[in-house]
DNA sequence: CCCGTGATTATCT
DNA sequence: GATAATCACGGGC
């Protein structure tokens, strides 16, 4: 079942942690491509010194993190990947990053959009993207239509344990470096590092 | 496996 | 003009 606006307008800790487990989905013509969610990184409101919404200004950029919860907020890093986000809280600009994908579905499609091993197809924010054919085009599409969207699966089990620590790649954000605002599924082989 | 380094360009200052 | 929520690759262990 596709999750629901209501779901995405929490905060982005806690849509972060229960991100976790279900299942990012995406249309590539006739084929759907799913891969579980198994890392998330939360960037929380305009006081996070981490977040491209900090300060609070809109910019061309960020401006989808301002806007209603539900959609996907998609930029592009080191002038070749793509990183998605899952904008939250109807009422500040939050935002959380998708870092890594446990593939279920159309592993052959993701094997062609990038040549690699199967256990280096999805396990980075920037390859999970390259793998799912995500790009800045998909920059505020709505994630209760029918290009990307994320499912509860009922099929699959929710009895892993989570671990929680301090996000990737943000050593310029001072007192906010070290704030455990990254989630991953303790033991999943797909998590981007341990 | 764990480093260190270079690639490459839109965005922000 | 500098930076960046990253990755691939090469060398050493």
């Amino acid at each position: 079942m596709k999750l629901s606006r209501k779901f995405y307008d929490r905060g982005a800790v806690d849509v972060a942690k229960d991100l976790l487990g279900k299942v990012l989905c995406r249309r590539m013509r006739k084929r759907i491509l799913k891969g579980m969610i198994v890392e998330t990184e939360a960037y929380v409101g305009p006081e996070d010194k981490a977040s491209h919404s900090y300060g609070g200004k809109i910019t061309e950029r960020n401006r989808v993190m301002f806007g209603p919860p539900g959609h996907a907020y998609v930029y592009q890093i080191y002038g070749m990947y793509f990183c998605l986000n899952v904008v939250t809280h109807r009422s500040r600009p939050e935002a959380v990053l998708i870092r890594a994908l446990h593939p279920l579905e159309g592993i052959d499609v993701m094997m062609k959009f990038r040549k690699t091993k199967l256990k280096n197809l999805t396990n980075g924010p920037g390859k999970l993207c390259q793998a799912m054919g995500i790009d800045k085009s998909l920059n505020g599409a709505d994630l209760l239509g029918n290009e990307i969207w994320i499912e509860d699966d009922e099929n699959i089990k929710k009895e892993f344990e989570f671990v929680s620590t301090a996000r990737i790649g943000i050593d310029y954000a001072e007192e906010y470096r070290d704030i455990p605002w990254r989630f991953y599924i303790k033991n999943d082989p797909y998590v981007s590092k341990r």
